[in-house]
DNA sequence: AAAAAAC
């Protein structure tokens, strides 16, 4: 690695879940010293002091840089390749107006297939082809190894970094805390069973003595401690889940009326827990199971707002460091459910978590899995190659970055280090990252496949495993990929499951891998006391682009869904046909492109993003204040998630879905078990109610 | 049924 050079424009913004183009800077932001923002040389934006490198580090880079430099060459087929579907090169250019009239196929277009007859998407787009890897320079220092950014993209980020509002509105809406409602925090910081030895001091796997699952919503032990102030536990009171259920709208007698109350549900009563069985569908119906199936939600100490009063990140049993770390990135007092999780954590317990989007989830598992990953290597040498020691699984690239975004400078801050594994870019830094020794992995499951598989990824020293989006990750496709890895990590290793809709769903994890885990949820935190706004759009089909067209004319930052790639692809070009930058998100673009159009609307230079769902969970973008869903969801977590991208950190958001006349019913079955009020409005273009969406009110 | 996730 490059002598390391201190940044001239400091460190990055602070943050809590860092924005997209807040790159870790890998090229010099300017070439010249008289300007803002010079950087000299390559450098890392993070983390302590670098130490002189031994002669193995020095080996391990040279491995790196010989791994690139081989594959450089090779490299390029990548991006050569069949160019499937991607959206960008080959297609012989066109000029815009040989499309056929925008209307026309806005209604009901027979998805034209984009692949031969597109124009080039916007003039300066590059041809992709020196895309991440051919001319980095010296990149070698691991975690840095993010998707390559273009010179010509770097300028903007330095404009809008100096116009935020350096993040103070995370903490706005933090509860105000009095100092005498926390008992002893010591409680759960001083017995913490020594970690180090990992998996030592956790119950035994063995199935047959992990003592029935029961316990853990029952009478959980460790639970008390803490819960001094908190509601009682026992399943009759329990006042606050009911609270936060019951005055909803019909939807949670609903679901208990369902015929899962028989099953599920009435163990659900009667206070036993059984991650077997599943909540029944609302509807019979069997085509309606697979569509949108209702899983119960998991009973959970439900952690009062008020609780965190007082409470500071290192009373939770954080170190120093870590402690002034969250506070650079914005984090200066742990919200709920960082109060909730942080010390279950530190403690060695395997946890399950449910907290809003845009709760501060990252941090509540990232923070203390740093601690734990430290206290296990404490006193121990920065072993060149050593063997990674946590990992942490998301189902998307972009969520595994933005994850590492947050990650990152917490672990550097004790001398601990990240890298990314995610597919779509060339393993060779990853792989030379895996040589030279990293603590924490975060990636996707099919690259982490893959390198097990090559058996340049061990996990078997894995002591800590955390999966994001836990519930998505129990969906089909992905459940099997995460027991394989989870299989790979060390005997006893600690399972954190992370979600905004964590559920039942999550029971085929649970059983096998989490012993006695903890369950936390916030108390209060429901729809109705939401900072989203939700809106339903009735419109007539044919209408419909027209509609697009005129809500995303606007100031402030849109992100628009569609259902598939092909629509999402239509839509951003629709719109930037008539003049609106918009750019587009999914899983046809190769990952440069993905990057960087993320990028830029997180950097401002576009303010219409069109997504799948691809962006639909986890995906934190500062200040989008509408969301618009061109396609309806079909299931009502995947409503919520979309939803999740405004409103985040206590603050406003706007959410409008268009539907058709016939959708409205399903629509209406989709928003109870959403749990979300939202009226319908019949809308026509140009009505009064459009202009009312677009400037928010 | 779509999307995501490896090459």
């Amino acid at each position: 690695m490059p002598k390391n050079k201190k940044p001239a424009g400091g460190r990055p913004a602070k943050n809590f879940e860092p924005r997209y183009g807040e790159k870790k800077a890998h090229k010099p932001g300017s070439k010249s010293p008289g300007h803002r923002g010079y950087r000299p040389t390559e450098e890392t934006t993070t983390g302590a002091p670098k130490t002189r490198w031994t002669a193995t580090q020095r080996a391990g880079r040279d491995e790196a840089r010989g791994i690139r430099s081989h594959s450089e060459r090779p490299a390029r087929s990548f991006d050569d390749r069949p160019a499937r579907r991607e959206y960008t090169n080959d297609r012989p250019a066109r000029s815009y107006d040989d499309r056929p009239v925008r209307r026309e196929f806005g209604g009901d277009r027979p998805t034209r297939s984009y692949s031969n007859d597109r124009p080039q998407r916007s003039s300066d787009e590059r041809p992709a082809r020196r895309e991440y890897n051919s001319d980095r320079p010296a990149r070698r220092e691991y975690g840095n190894d993010r998707p390559q950014r273009s010179n010509d993209e770097r300028p903007a980020r330095r404009e809008y970094n100096s116009v935020r509002p350096a993040r103070r509105e995370y903490g706005n809406d933090r509860p105000q805390r009095s100092n005498d409602e926390r008992p002893a925090r010591r409680e759960y910081t001083n017995d913490r069973p020594a970690r180090r030895e990992y998996g030592n001091d956790r119950p035994q796997r063995s199935n047959d003595e992990r003592p029935a699952r029961r316990e853990y919503t029952n009478d959980r032990p460790a639970r008390r401690e803490y819960g001094n102030d908190r509601p009682q536990r026992s399943n009759d009171e329990r006042p606050a889940r009911r609270e936060y259920t019951n005055d909803r709208p019909a939807r949670r007698d609903d679901r208990d009326r369902r015929p899962a109350a028989s099953g599920a549900a009435a163990g659900h009563a009667a206070g036993r827990s059984n991650w077997n069985e599943k909540a029944a569908p609302a509807r019979s119906a069997a085509h309606e199971q697979h569509v949108d199936v209702v899983h119960e939600r998991l009973q959970a100490d439900a952690i009062q707002a008020t609780d965190v009063d007082g409470v500071s990140f290192g009373d939770l049993g954080l170190g120093e460091n870590i402690v002034r770390t969250l506070a650079d990135l914005g984090a200066a007092a742990p919200f709920a459910i960082q109060a909730a999780t942080i010390p279950e954590i530190i403690a060695g317990r395997d946890v399950l978590a449910r907290g809003r989007t845009g709760s501060g989830k990252t941090i509540a598992f990232g923070a203390p899995l740093v601690e734990n990953v430290l206290k296990a290597g404490a006193g121990k040498k920065r072993e060149f190659g050593r063997k990674p020691k946590a990992l942490i699984l998301a189902p998307t690239r972009e969520l595994a970055l933005q994850i590492d975004r947050t990650i990152q400078p917490i672990a550097r801050s004790v001398g601990l280090f990240t890298t990314q594994i995610y597919g779509g870019v060339p393993q060779a830094r990853q792989v030379g990252a895996l040589k030279k020794g990293v603590d924490i992995i975060i990636g996707t499951p099919g690259r982490i496949q893959d390198l097990i598989n090559q058996r340049k990824l061990d996990l078997s020293e894995v002591m800590v495993a955390v999966i994001d989006e836990a519930d998505h990750m129990c969906e089909l496709g992905f459940l099997e990929p995460v027991q394989e890895i989870l299989r790979e990590t060390a005997d006893g290793s600690q399972k954190l499951l992370f979600s905004a809709t964590l559920d039942r769903e999550v029971s085929s994890l649970v059983d096998e891998f989490l012993v006695e885990p903890a369950v936390h949820e916030v108390a209060g935190e429901d729809q109705a006391s939401s900072t989203i706004d939700h809106q339903i759009l009735v419109i007539e089909h044919r209408d419909k682009a027209e509609i697009l067209d005129q809500l995303v004319d606007r100031e402030g930052k849109t992100l628009v869904f569609a259902r598939t790639r092909a629509y999402a692809e239509m839509l951003a070009e629709q719109f930037a046909d008539i003049g609106i930058p918009a750019v587009s998100l999914h899983g046809d673009l190769n990952q440069a492109r993905r990057t960087r159009n993320l990028e830029r609307l997180t950097s401002g230079r576009v303010n219409v993003l069109v997504a799948t769902d691809v962006a639909a969970r986890g995906i934190h973008v500062d200040d989008i204040d509408l969301v618009i869903q061109a396609d309806a969801p079909d299931e009502y977590k995947t409503y919520l998630h979309r939803s999740g991208r405004t409103g985040r950190a206590g603050k406003t958001g706007r959410v409008v879905t268009l539907i058709t006349r016939q959708r409205q019913r399903k629509m209406t079955e989709m928003l109870e078990r959403a749990e979300i009020e939202a009226p319908y409005v019949n809308v026509r273009p140009g009505d009064d109610m459009i202009n009312a969406v677009r400037r928010g009110h």
